[in-house]
DNA sequence: TAACAAGACCCCGAG
DNA sequence: GGTCTTGTTA
């Protein structure tokens, strides 16, 4: 493409941002004001004006964002030159920088990436051998602990140097975290492996102390562009610096209103003081929204203005004014599932909406159980973000650790996940004798494993034997992934490994569900090496898939089947998102804004979350709140949001609180008993009812359970209720399972499910 | 050494 | 209330 004709699409401050081109840019871009666009156009305006694309470099924080950047740029520009852009995250693209120089700093290309349970549990390794007091010494505290430091570029020795660092551990009472900190620094180096914020670390220690590979990155990249710069911590800012010193030319867009992402190390102060840091930086402005009503950005806009910590502007709107924000207000939680689930079912009355219009957000994880329950028993399809990531399950981590192992003999952390696991009766004493001599010796797990006869540890011939036998296994898939594509060698290893076997020994549902995944696990791997092929690139190793599985999520693939259905996610993982109709639940007071946080500061950062959520809706945004919501294991009451009153009120538009459908009475009948049990007919009215010994039919989960109901357990498996005893709490039942006999469960904890 | 009971913990979470 | 970890026991 020639002409720039791609420009005409912006509107003209838009423009202007793109065109600019004469020192560092700062693009404050408020919600829905296009900042992708823009940030899109300003790289194919560089690539149509001859810059080459590999002299770009363009930085994100999600996988996600670097992919629809990607694509947007290549339907511009063409795949081929787009595939040459330096773009995606900043964990991965500085670990390709760093397996390029690995060496100078002491690892191999090949070094593994730790995750955080990998962190975890190696610290968890020290805390024990260390003998000290688990109560004191969380390894939860200390792994955020070093993660700050590092953020903050502080190693072990400048720590050590530092007599305020000193004094802090002692009035906290950790005297050994420097030793901790240090053992571990030392530890992952020993084991070739970095976790995720040695991917920054590292880098800024490779440009700060080899000046020949930081003056080649700082020529090569004459133009850094990087998304959401109000996310960006402090040593993610001093590399952008270092990288940009000889060019200067930093584009770095973002909203100061919604920094949201503190409490993971990323720094306001970084965008508010970003023009003091790159002296002759222009400032633009996106202020035009193109997402919402006129209500909904001024309703945002006068929540924003209670802030004091921000960049002045002014969001406007030019399409048509719209509903007012609607508040609803319920007696419980179940009440308030309830009523948004018939709020959206008159909104589909009324309009010509799709499931897929509808998100429910909220702050906390936990809130999304009573939706979900209301959102089955209505019927309506949805979808929940959030919970534990595929990568984390324990199937798929053990495939993997299997293949770290094999790539790297140093890893110690697979090597500990994996070395009695499928059972091989290597138990506890021989792993810790292992890691004793090993560690005293300075030589890998691995290695003292292989030949472990030839050290002075009382290991018996037996044990010996299974050790060598474990080594080889893995020696063997070392052998073979050098000489066979990634997925013949996962394949392998899910095999060889004796995985698979293990989880078909038995039929559980439990294991049902993982022989899925680890299909599905085998799948991506065939699919990764598809997508690398069409690349261009040969001979897709698994070392080449390793090298980023530690760095995908699964946010990236959405499937089909999931697309009509109601959204339901947390505030923070609806950042970027937008939705004709958006439901904030739980606007009260100790939850949003949350209970943990008090400083001014914190409530800024509280009402800033707040403000992401209502400029996600485009069409409606519903704020609702109850009065008592079942938490922690008990009721709690509590007053509406204070952020509700920050809002201008006649934006708002108050429901009248008979909306409510268990409404004052059906509360207060049970108000001594849990208001989470106000559920209709046979729930309150049977588990409360005297005197119903005997019985063949008791309420479950909303359903009747008797005698004859087919059931599934999550663990036994199918079965058949053959009686009934006990009261509320104490109810059991009788279940005879086709494999497993007879057992008694009680109700309360047993995870049933009827079939028939 | 696996199975089960008791105890702790519970905000948000990319890579 | 639910889940995960830790401790105890047969």
């Amino acid at each position: 493409m020639t002409e720039n004709n791609f420009l005409n699409n912006l509107n003209a401050t838009q423009q202007e941002a793109v065109r600019y081109n004469e020192s560092a840019s700062l693009i404050i871009a408020g919600a829905g004001s296009g900042k992708t666009r823009v940030l899109t156009y300003k790289i194919a305006y560089l690539l149509t004006s001859g810059i080459d694309p590999h002299r770009i470099l363009a930085l994100t924080f999600t996988n996600k964002a670097a992919k629809e950047m990607k694509e947007r740029i290549a339907g511009i520009v063409g795949e081929k030159t787009a595939s040459q852009l330096w773009m995606g995250t900043f964990h991965s693209i500085f670990s390709r920088i760093l397996r390029q120089h690995a060496e100078c700093l002491g690892f191999t290309s090949q070094f593994t990436i730790y995750d955080s349970a990998d962190s975890k549990s190696l610290l968890k390794s020290f805390i024990k051998t260390k003998n000290l007091d688990d109560k004191i010494y969380k390894a939860g505290n200390i792994q955020s602990k070093i993660s700050i430091l590092k953020n903050h570029l502080v190693s072990p020795s400048s720590y050590a140097q530092d007599p305020e660092c000193q004094r802090n551990d002692y009035l906290q009472k950790m005297p050994e975290f420097y030793s901790i900190y240090k053992q571990y620094v030392e530890r992952c180096k020993q084991s070739n492996a970095m976790d995720f914020d040695d991917l920054l670390v590292n880098t800024y220690l490779l440009f700060s102390s080899f000046p020949d590979i930081r003056n080649r990155y700082q020529e090569l990249f004459s133009f850094i562009l990087i998304d959401e710069y109000q996310d960006t911590n402090y040593s993610q800012h001093i590399i952008v610096k270092i990288l940009s010193e000889k060019h200067q030319k930093v584009y770095a867009v973002g909203d100061d209103a919604q920094s949201i992402y503190s409490f993971r190390g990323a720094n306001i102060d970084n965008i508010l003081t970003f023009q003091k840091d790159f002296p002759n930086c222009k400032l633009f402005k996106l202020e035009q929204n193109y997402r919402s009503t006129k209500n909904i950005v001024e309703a945002a806009n006068s929540l924003i203005e209670k802030n004091s910590n921000r960049i002045h502007k002014t969001i406007f709107s030019e399409k048509n004014r719209g509903n007012l924000l609607e508040v609803i207000s319920s007696y419980s939680d179940y009440d308030e599932a309830t009523s948004i689930t018939s709020k959206i079912r008159q909104i589909l009355r009324n309009n010509e909406y799709n499931y897929s219009d509808f998100a429910i957000l909220y702050r906390t994880n936990s809130q999304s159980r009573v939706l979900e329950d209301a959102f089955r028993r209505n019927n309506i399809p949805y979808k929940i973000y959030g919970g534990i990531s595929f990568y984390q399950r324990k199937e798929i981590k053990d495939i993997i650790a299997y293949c770290r192992l094999s790539i790297n003999r140093n890893d110690e952390e697979a090597l500990r996940r994996i070395i009695n696991y499928p059972a091989r009766g290597i138990g506890e004493t021989t792993q810790n004798k292992l890691f004793l001599t090993a560690h005293t010796l300075n030589k890998s797990v691995f290695e003292v494993a292989e030949n472990a006869g030839e050290f002075d540890i009382k290991i018996n011939n037996g044990t010996q034997k299974k050790l060598s036998d474990f080594t080889q296994t893995i020696k063997d898939f070392t052998s073979f992934y050098k000489k066979n594509d990634a997925y013949a060698s996962v394949e392998k290893i899910i095999k060889e490994s004796g995985i698979i076997a293990d989880i078909s020994s038995e039929d559980t549902p439990e294991n049902l569900s993982k022989k899925e995944n680890v299909e599905e696990f085998l799948n991506m791997v065939y699919e990764f090496c598809d997508r690398k092929a069409n690349e261009g690139e040969e001979n897709i190793s698994l070392a080449d898939f390793l090298a980023e599985v530690a760095l995908f999520t699964d946010q990236d693939n959405e499937k089909e089947e999931e697309r009509n259905k109601v959204t339901l996610m947390t505030v923070h993982s609806a950042k970027g998102l937008e939705f004709k109709n958006v439901f904030i639940a739980g606007l009260e007071e100790q939850l949003f804004p949350s209970a943990m946080c008090q400083t001014p500061s914190e409530l800024e950062e509280e009402r800033r979350l707040l403000y992401v959520a209502i400029t996600r809706a485009k069409e409606n945004c519903i704020l609702s709140y109850a009065k008592s919501r079942f938490r922690n294991g008990q009721t709690q009451f509590s007053n509406p949001s204070r952020f509700i009153k920050d809002i201008d009120p006649r934006y708002l538009h108050q429901q009248q609180e008979s909306n409510t459908f268990y409404g004052k009475e059906s509360f207060n009948a049970f108000s001594g008993f849990k208001p989470h049990f106000s559920k209709p007919e046979s729930a309150v009215t049977k588990t409360y009812e005297p005197n119903n010994t005997g019985k063949t039919t008791v309420s479950f989960n909303g359903s009747e359970l008797h005698i004859g109901t087919k059931v599934l357990h999550a663990v036994f498996g199918n079965g058949v209720v053959v009686g009934l005893e006990g009261e509320g709490d104490e109810q059991k039942a009788k279940v005879d399972f086709q494999l497993k006999g007879t057992k008694q469960l009680l109700l309360k904890y047993a995870k049933l499910t009827i079939t028939g």
